[in-house]
DNA sequence: AAGTTTTGTGAACAAATGTGCAAGTCTGCA
DNA sequence: TGCAGACTTGCACATTTGTTCACAAAACTT
């Protein structure tokens, strides 16, 4: 075989490549030159666009979406769930592994939420390398006791094998010099130095798990939101710009305070649902969320 | 980033790999599995066709051709010049330098025609490792003398530096045992075991060679036409299949005989011209021709 | 023509990719 | 529940591919 000339030769080495499969070692002693070179062609076939590549399946759209959320809001954990239907619990649950194992995190906080406690049913033991280094908070008071159905703190401990370190208070009290109290005022500051956080997001109205729940009361919801709130973390309101806001319960609340918050390096929020999208909104332009764990419907509409 | 399914998967790992060009490596980091999943996953979306490889141009024409004469007339040489203007001499002498540099043949014997003689202006030393134990040949006596113009024998071995064994006789005596001498028998026998030749083609009517020099008068080229004669290599001629025939000069031809062609490891023809489709065509059918050197338009008519 | 830059080349090395294997995981079935 | 078999996984190694470098040929300059 012999060659005429040098744009022959890349398409002619590009279809060995790619249509024949021939190793660069095979085309080379087949037509006579150095492998080096046809690595070369190849390169130049691909750069002249000569030799061109087609994917025929799409991204999938949660993968877009996640994509999209990162790059937007300057995240550094966004993972969408492909189906409204499924549940964020695992996939929160896998982020937090994974964050785990990656990262080697030396003190973990989670919120008290119904969402985070989605998490449950995909908590079990040997998922990560146990960091007996590593301790596991609560970042609000709980509702009954240590060990109540709502904080799902210490599953996550028992399952990395991690120390738990409660806050076994109510979220609201009725004196706020309960916070004072040693155990809880070490548990509090201890859990603002979690390196990551997976919380909820509470919003305002009927649909509220504060007002559902009676620890906020009817009149006081509406005051809020007169005021300009839209949501919560940690029991802690914020306006339609993220910013966080006063409330008349702060002082009686048992959760870390706005201070902390903005000081967690990993900040995640699990929340899917039209009516977290205002809450979402709000808190990502706010600029103190750089995790998120959604679902597809929720992503499009914060990306709108 | 959490992933849902297997061929999204797949599709993720595809489009990082391809579009956006990641390495493995970096694609295994980035989204937590191991490389070596990576490679497996892109075999996977190679096989199930999910990445598609597209080449704009496509194969240049004169290689098409060299495949299928190759394949059609189980060559082991196909050259085709891509344009018809092209020199064969040019390929002609780059397929035979690739020969001796590749397969370091012992003797080498070169055809008396003027389309071997083209490849005069592509000779020049240093092109091949110089083989000393090797020798060229002509296969044919000449014109006039040892170096006469028609024959490039000798200057193919002196590009090669070589030894040169020519045919000091003229192709066609008018008294048969001057081929007893001793210096031809010897010559000729020594020519018959060339591990390669190259020779040109000769067609029959007006066209050819033989009839124009005057070696072959008008009546003789009628006469073997009737009879079936469709061409000739090195004076010998052959019927439509490529069969040897008889002629009246047989005996008077200085040049190496049927059966000693026929046992020729590789027997190139380089001709071109639609009045050398008949006596190619003849001349492939035959099969004792290894390879070709031809143009284009003379390769597409013998692929008709 | 002699020198100078540019271009192209292959050998040697470095990086990336593919594969056999052993160990682990999952699944169906008793 | 326990077990066999199919499948998956990652490691270590083999192969393949990309890059650097030094050199030589070609083009250009003086």
């Amino acid at each position: 075989m012999t060659f005429k000339d040098h744009d022959d030769l890349v398409t002619i080495v590009a279809w060995m490549y790619y249509m024949d499969g021939l190793t660069q070692e095979k085309i080379a002693q087949e037509i006579g030159i150095s492998r080096t070179k046809v690595s070369r062609l190849l390169s130049e076939a691909h750069e002249k666009g000569i030799v061109q590549f087609r994917i025929t399946k799409s991204l999938p759209e949660y993968y877009l979406l996640e994509r999209e959320l990162k790059h937007r809001f300057n995240l550094k954990i966004a993972v969408v769930a492909p189906q409204n239907g499924d549940s964020l619990g695992q996939f929160a649950a896998e982020s937090l592994f994974k964050f785990i194992n990656e990262q080697k995190p030396r003190r973990v906080g989670l919120g008290w939420s119904t969402t985070v406690s989605l998490m449950a049913p995909y908590l079990s033991k040997g998922i990560v390398q146990t960091c007996q280094r590593c301790s596991v908070h609560d970042l609000t008071g709980s509702f009954i006791g240590q060990r109540n159905p709502y904080s799902i703190s210490w599953r996550v401990a028992d399952a990395i094998d991690a120390r738990y370190v409660p806050l076994p208070v109510p979220v609201l009290v009725e004196n706020p010099t309960l916070k004072e109290e040693s155990t809880i005022s070490n548990a509090l500051k201890e859990a603002e130095k979690v390196d990551i956080a997976f919380v909820g997001m509470g919003c305002m109205g009927t649909k509220s798990t504060l007002l559902k729940t009676g620890l906020v009361s009817k009149e006081m919801m509406n005051d809020l939101e007169m005021k300009g709130c839209v949501g919560e973390v940690l029991m802690r309101f914020f306006d339609k710009e993220g910013r966080p806001m006063k409330s008349p319960l702060d002082d009686r609340i048992v959760s870390i305070d706005w201070p902390a918050i903005k000081n967690i390096p990993v900040f995640v929020v699990i929340a899917a649902g039209e009516e977290k999208v205002a809450p979402l909104r709000a808190a990502l332009f706010g600029g103190w969320v750089s995790g998120l764990i959604t679902d597809v419907q929720t992503a499009k509409r914060l990306l709108e």
